[in-house]
RNA sequence: GGGCGAUUAGCUCAGUUGGUUUAGAGCGCUACAUUGACAUUGUAGAGGUCAGAGGUUCGAAUCCUCUAUCGCCCA
């Protein structure tokens, strides 16, 4: 930096500068055989097919800053990055360009499909890093993983075969979301409900025995073919007399039990609810507790099937709806057909609507895995900050159901499971079998169609990156790693998962501290959402206000555990204290310039203003590593934000401009200014972690000459504690609330700023006066003092403006600019406050209660504010009557 | 229906085990200030019966109970 150094700090500038230099520089690397104790972060990986929105910024952000605080603490901090496959969301993506060009996946055949989601992957599946990196993170980009790697992929196939050695892993029926038209199970989160219109039919189904029959209410009639049984509720007084007895299913003949379960919702239309296992949820799932039998009457693209009478097979869902409803009111059974308000799940690429369709899935048997998983937590070895989502772990992991892991999709890690095509017999192994069938010897095979769910793939993650099965020495010397940062809505999707593989294959946990981020809202509160358009890109609020004004502000407004409110101009506070902290240097390095500094002596006297502000420092270090510690990231923020802006730059500063203006002797200049450089450095290094650019573009300013350090892998400061002086600071405390005063009694007198006025000074007791003679010259500036008298002695002077701090008497003499009314005035209200304070505080002390079981200290303390009170109060009633 | 969280200044939020808190910050607002770091600034100020009602305690924004409103998760 020269001498042109810009008034205002443009990030743009300098941010791809030092990123580029950090990486040339391989400061992010780590290496396991180093000497020194690790400490690992694994990202959660994003999609390939995602952009960078508000929460990664925050959940990379908070990674950053303890991975960056850590390297400089001297650990070897070990950030591995990478991607995940996302198998659905990639699949729909390669898909629609297809289908722009008139494609689908089933003329193109499942590896030419495949191949090119490979060839979509490496053109666009790196956007999302890419953005990543302008975000200024330090990851060691060497090891960036993707969860299709080869090397991901074997371990993937390894624990499906361990699992299924194990018996962990079986296949089964199950009830998925089924979109008729892709052919397809859709998982949860891709199905799109829309409220719509329709109708609630009233069906009479007859008991065998003649005695009448029971209304069942249902808005898909179709279905009623696939029904095995009808339930109600237990406690329903209206049905007991039923439970057990037999109906008839019309239209089809079957006999079907009326069964009692507590699932059904008496409210809801008759209270009897016909149960169709194959093709809802909930009813699959009475039938397993009923132990009834699941009867499909859809096909694949939601046509009636075989299992229907023949009149209705071939139909399509809603025709064969139509022609059953015909059917059953030529029957007289269909009691009567209402509107109905219902939510209908769509394919949220097709819109079609959605069917629950009962089809074959691989499973995990997960009570033997959580078992363990949920000891590990309970005992600590796994820490949850906030810890109140340990209850949520608790709960899931007690009432945990099996893991369906098969996907009906062509893109994923295809699961290891072989058949003979010649008896059917199935092996299950890393790699195709090299040998004969060992059933029949046939020498063919086909693998199974499915695909594993993306997260059979991510809940190895922590150790797959580090090559595990293999037991590399990375995979030594980082695992198990330190801190997960992610969102709660993946606690058991990812987190919980995470611990049971971590304990399953390697035996320990995973991870030792899990930070659940806030979820970042819009300024009314709703999620950002890429549907509602209300998330700001990242990169636009980086172009606007930089990446270090984003990061800081985020981390400011992110306290832990509660969701935050933002919008871009929020980041007006991060850019506005980057600029503070530009422009504190830009004054050092301006002094610097006019100084010849070669003449500073490496022995630094210290005086008031720099004991002051070293002991302010030391006190800064070690809230700041103690709010670290505790993953109190935003009370971190908050520490240095206040250290540097209201300590360093309000008062600091301040006095170190009144001692160069004094000192005439150039060697002193040099030494002060050596001084609050010092103090200015380890300030950078204590916000390097949040403010990664600014910081390292000011430190290797202020160090310009000597061989360059990049900050960010200089020695973070250590906490002294003979540094710390209360004395110093009580000090600099009665300075403060002087200079205050003044400055405000100033204001009340309409005194212009520029004006320079003489002050009385009559302090309370020996250390007042010592203090406020010893840091005269520091008080003439900050208060603007023209002349200042101190003494026990001193009168108030004629005409003045007054007030007291703490029983010291201070006046504002101010010839003829005093208006009497307004002074009486203010000091009125002030003597009102003090004597309402005072009454509270001898009320307390009167209270006989409060002196018997208060403890002594709180009682003294009081007792003391008591005392200083009311010697405030008796100066200022005679300063008061003293007004003319 | 079950669980969790929130409710503090006009707005967005801190306030860790109850006592130097007559409750703080940022933004916004008011007034004044622009030739030496910074108007992306400085100085001073206004603004709150800490959602409501009970209770525990010598003492409650803080602990307990209930109510209201909002949000999330599970069913």
């Amino acid at each position: 930096m020269n001498k042109e150094i810009p008034k205002a700090y443009t990030p743009s500038e300098i941010e791809d500068k030092w990123y580029k230099y950090w990486l040339d520089h391989k400061l992010f690397e780590a290496n396991a055989k180093r000497d020194k104790k690790p400490y690992t972060v694994v990202i959660p990986p994003p999609n390939i097919t995602g952009i960078l929105t508000m929460g990664h910024v925050l959940n990379n952000t908070i990674q950053d800053v303890f991975v960056r605080w850590k390297r400089m603490r001297g650990f070897e901090a070990c950030w591995v990055p990478g991607t995940d496959h996302a198998g659905i969301a990639t699949q729909n993506v390669v898909e629609k360009s297809l289908a722009k060009e008139g494609k689908d996946r089933h003329t193109l055949g499942r590896d030419k499909f495949v191949e090119l989601v490979w060839k979509w992957r490496e053109e666009y599946g790196g956007t999302i890093i890419k953005q990543l990196k302008k975000l200024g993170v330090s990851c060691d980009w060497r090891r960036e993983r993707f969860t299709m790697d080869e090397g991901l992929s074997r371990a993937v196939r390894e624990v499906f075969v361990r699992l299924y050695d194990k018996g962990l892993i079986y296949r089964g029926k199950y009830i998925v979301n089924w979109c008729p038209k892709d052919h397809t199970a859709i998982s949860d989160d891709e199905v799109d409900y829309r409220e719509k219109d329709g109708k609630l039919y009233y069906l009479r189904y007859p008991l065998e025995d003649g005695g009448g029959h029971i209304v069942v209410a249902t808005t898909r009639p179709e279905t009623m073919l696939g029904d095995v049984a009808v339930a109600v509720n237990p406690t329903d007084d209206r049905y007991k007399h039923f439970i057990g007895k037999t109906l008839i299913l019309p239209l089809v003949g079957r006999k079907m039990k009326v069964i009692a379960d507590d699932y059904v919702d008496k409210e809801f239309g008759t209270g009897a609810v016909k149960i169709t296992p194959a093709h809802d949820p909930n009813d699959f799932a009475v039938a397993d507790r009923h132990d009834l039998e699941k009867v499909v009457v859809l096909d694949t693209s939601a046509r009636i099937n075989d299992n229907a009478p023949e009149k209705y097979r071939g139909l399509d869902r809603f025709k064969a709806r139509k022609m059953i409803i015909e059917d059953l009111e030529a029957l007289g059974l269909v009691e009567k057909i209402s509107d109905y308000k219902m939510s209908v799940g769509e394919c949220y690429r097709c819109h079609t609507v959605i069917e629950p369709y009962l089809s074959d899935q691989w499973f995990v048997k997960m009570k033997p895995l959580a078992e363990p998983a949920l000891k590990a937590v309970r005992e600590g070895k796994v820490r949850f900050y906030p810890d109140r989502w340990l209850k949520t772990y608790e709960h899931w992991m007690e009432n945990i159901r099996d893991w369906c892991i098969s996907r009906q999709l062509w893109w994923g890690h295809r699961i290891p499971v072989w058949y003979c095509r010649n008896c059917g017999e199935i092996s299950v192994s890393v790699d195709q079998p090299g040998t004969p069938c060992a059933r029949c010897g046939g020498n063919s095979y086909r693998q199974d169609e499915d695909v594993l769910d993306t997260w059979f793939s991510s809940w190895l993650w922590p150790f797959s990156l580090f090559g595990w099965p293999e037991e590399t020495a990375d995979l030594k010397f980082f695992y198990p790693t330190d801190s997960l940062v992610t969102g709660p809505d993946i606690i058991f999707f990812w987190v919980a998962r995470m611990v049971m593989a971590g304990i399953e294959f390697m035996g320990d946990v995973p991870f030792r501290d899990v930070y659940f981020t806030s979820i970042i809202r819009d300024l009314q509160g709703r999620k950002m959402s890429k549907s509602l358009g209300n998330s700001p890109d990242p990169l636009d609020v980086i172009r606007d206000y930089g990446a270090d004004a984003l990061r800081f502000t985020i981390l400011y407004l992110a306290p832990l555990g509660q969701d935050v409110l933002f919008d871009s101009s929020k980041c007006e506070m991060g850019r506005n204290f980057a600029n503070k902290i530009w422009n504190a240097g830009r004054f050092l390095m301006m002094n610097r310039d006019k100084l010849d500094t070669t003449a500073a002596p490496d022995n630094l006297v210290f005086d008031f203003a720099d004991r002051w502000i070293v002991t302010r420092m030391h006190h800064t270090i070690r809230d700041l590593n103690s709010s670290l510690e505790n993953f109190r990231i935003n009370d971190a923020s908050k520490i240095i934000y206040d250290f540097i802006w209201h300590d360093y730059c309000d008062w600091y500063v301040e006095m170190v401009k009144e001692r160069l203006t004094q000192e005439s002797d150039e060697m002193t200049k040099a030494i002060v200014l050596a001084n609050s450089i010092s103090i200015f450095e380890t300030s950078l290094q204590m916000l390097h972690p949040f403010m990664p650019f600014v910081t390292e573009e000011l430190y290797s300013a202020v160090r310009s000459g000597g061989d360059f350090e990049s900050i960010s892998i200089s020695d973070f400061p250590e906490f002294e504690i003979r540094l710390i002086d209360n004395r110093i600071e009580a000090e600099m405390s009665l300075v403060q609330e002087v200079v205050t005063s003044i400055r405000a009694l100033r204001k009340e007198a309409n005194v212009p700023p520029s004006a320079m006025v003489n002050v009385v000074i009559k302090p309370k007791d020996e250390f007042t006066l010592e203090v406020i003679s010893g840091n005269q010259s520091y008080l003439r500036r900050l208060a603007r003092v023209d002349s200042l008298s101190v003494g026990f002695d001193l009168r108030k002077p004629e005409t003045s403006a007054s007030g007291v701090v703490t029983g010291t008497e201070i006046f504002l003499s101010l010839e003829g600019l005093v208006n009497a009314d307004a002074e009486r005035t203010r000091l009125q209200k002030e003597i009102v406050r003090l004597q309402g304070s005072i009454a509270g505080i001898e009320s307390k002390l009167n209270n006989q209660q409060f002196i018997d079981r208060a403890p002594a200290e709180i009682i003294q303390k009081e007792k003391v504010k008591l005392q200083t009170m009311k010697l405030s109060l008796s100066k200022l009633e005679e300063n008061y009557l003293s007004i003319k």
